[in-house]
DNA sequence: TCAATATTCGACGTTTTGTCGGGTTTTTTC
DNA sequence: GAAAAAACCCGACAAAACGTCGAATATTGA
């Protein structure tokens, strides 16, 4: 999977330092969806409607695009010319075409981050929270598989998105993960025993090797299908772990 | 994880052809070891003493440079100086950056897999053949991160690799794994009633979570024992699977 | 040794990225 | 509601990176 979750590791040392401790574990669920579901957009928000419309066409180009050629193959005239603007307007927008090439994500997960914090609403377990937010990803990954393919397939292994804003939505994915495994652990669910790392990267790995394959060969056909069934059989294994010991 | 095992699925619609058959399943293990360990290198073998030599500076000087720079932003003059050559004389190896990118990772691929089938040599059963198999690969990243580094978080999701010559060989890496599981099932380790892809996905996919979070983070501290840990876990549950049906 | 072949490289052409100055449209101010 | 300010857009141009070609050099084999 490449994908989405890799941090799981970011709150392993923060413990020293406050601020850290504050925005890498939020004390409370509610604070964990609010905060991921807002971070700062772009910083260069256009001020004229005209403007507005000219960033959404040249998202939607550069998606369309980026999918079809991929990052390096694409050229940003050929983006801007589907958006149907001019390269220099486009250079407006953008300093460069990497700049373009992390942005692109970014809206559409915090849409889906927005998704699940409203159809977790009248969820409380931690396992069915969990569950959900698995199948979910898998699910919005076949609904949006332009999006998906330049996110699991191309921008999130690359190296240096962890210099821009995009490492932090990334983030924020496994950090869910993480409060909601240890969330589990607290409520029982699952033994105590266990590195709550190593856990999050078992869930999180083996439904990502799903969605790339799926992603690259359109197999198994049933993505939404394959996805539930192998978060439910890993938790299921998680669960009988604590009776085999 | 993005990984490298990530073709779960070459293998399921080869049935009607026999030659597909025969190089997608091989019967025995041995088939399968000399298989992977014997891919075809380039097709564009250097004659000269001089060249051979010259051709191995430029994956020295790549290796070193893509690692440091990231594919997208390495300059091929950059590699070609690395090198001590010209870039015209790079040119005269590689058609193109794309070209030398895929080219890279293979020969390391070829290394760890002859690795492999060393030290397998004489282990008998599928489960200790496959978790020496993924716990050597993830030392093997280990000891050469610069290299995992670049196939890892780089190369292999690359949607183009699919054109490639190196796609093959990642699929190599899969299709160990997919066998080893096949025979488990065979040999009563785990129960047959699991679709053995699945199976396959959640132990390559919750290593190379591992892996990768190493690469990027260098958490956990010591891949190597981390590496055998989910291995390990992974498998004690898949085996307390049977149990608890 | 010398002819045939393989390899190297400097010079040059092409493509793509990125910049700049000025013109146009929209918003703000009075 | 008109003028000033700000935001936006684009054509022309500069810079950088990629990639080609033919002549020069080195290696091989007879």
């Amino acid at each position: 999977m490449g994908d989405v979750v890799s941090i799981l590791v970011t709150d392993i040392d923060a413990a020293p330092d406050r601020s850290v401790v504050a925005l890498g574990s939020p004390d409370s669920w509610a604070d964990l969806l609010h905060l991921i579901a807002n971070r700062p957009k772009r910083a260069t928000e256009r001020k004229q409607v005209r403007s507005k419309r000219t960033a959404q066409q040249i998202l939607n180009a550069a998606l369309r695009v980026f999918a079809r050629d991929g990052i390096s193959r694409a050229r940003i005239a050929d983006i801007a010319a589907e958006a149907g603007i001019s390269t220099s307007t486009l250079y407006e927008y953008y300093k460069s075409k990497e700049d373009l090439a992390y942005d692109v994500p970014m809206s559409h997960l915090a849409a889906f981050f927005e998704d699940y914090r409203q159809a977790v609403a009248d969820k409380a377990g931690a396992r069915e929270r969990l569950l959900l937010y698995l199948t979910m990803s898998a699910d919005y990954a076949r609904e949006h598989a332009e999006w998906a393919r330049m996110l699991y397939l191309e921008i999130w292994p690359s190296v240096f998105v962890s210099e821009t804003d995009l490492r932090h939505s990334i983030d924020d994915f496994s950090r869910v993960v993480i409060f909601l495994v240890n969330q589990g652990i607290k409520e029982g669910i699952w033994p105590a025993n266990r590195n709550p790392y190593q856990t999050a990267a078992i869930l999180v790995g083996g439904l990502n090797q799903v969605i790339i394959t799926w992603l690259l060969y359109r197999q198994p056909r049933n993505l939404t299908k394959a996805g539930i069934e192998v978060v439910e059989r890993t938790l299921k294994m998680m669960e009988s772990e604590k009776i085999a010991n």
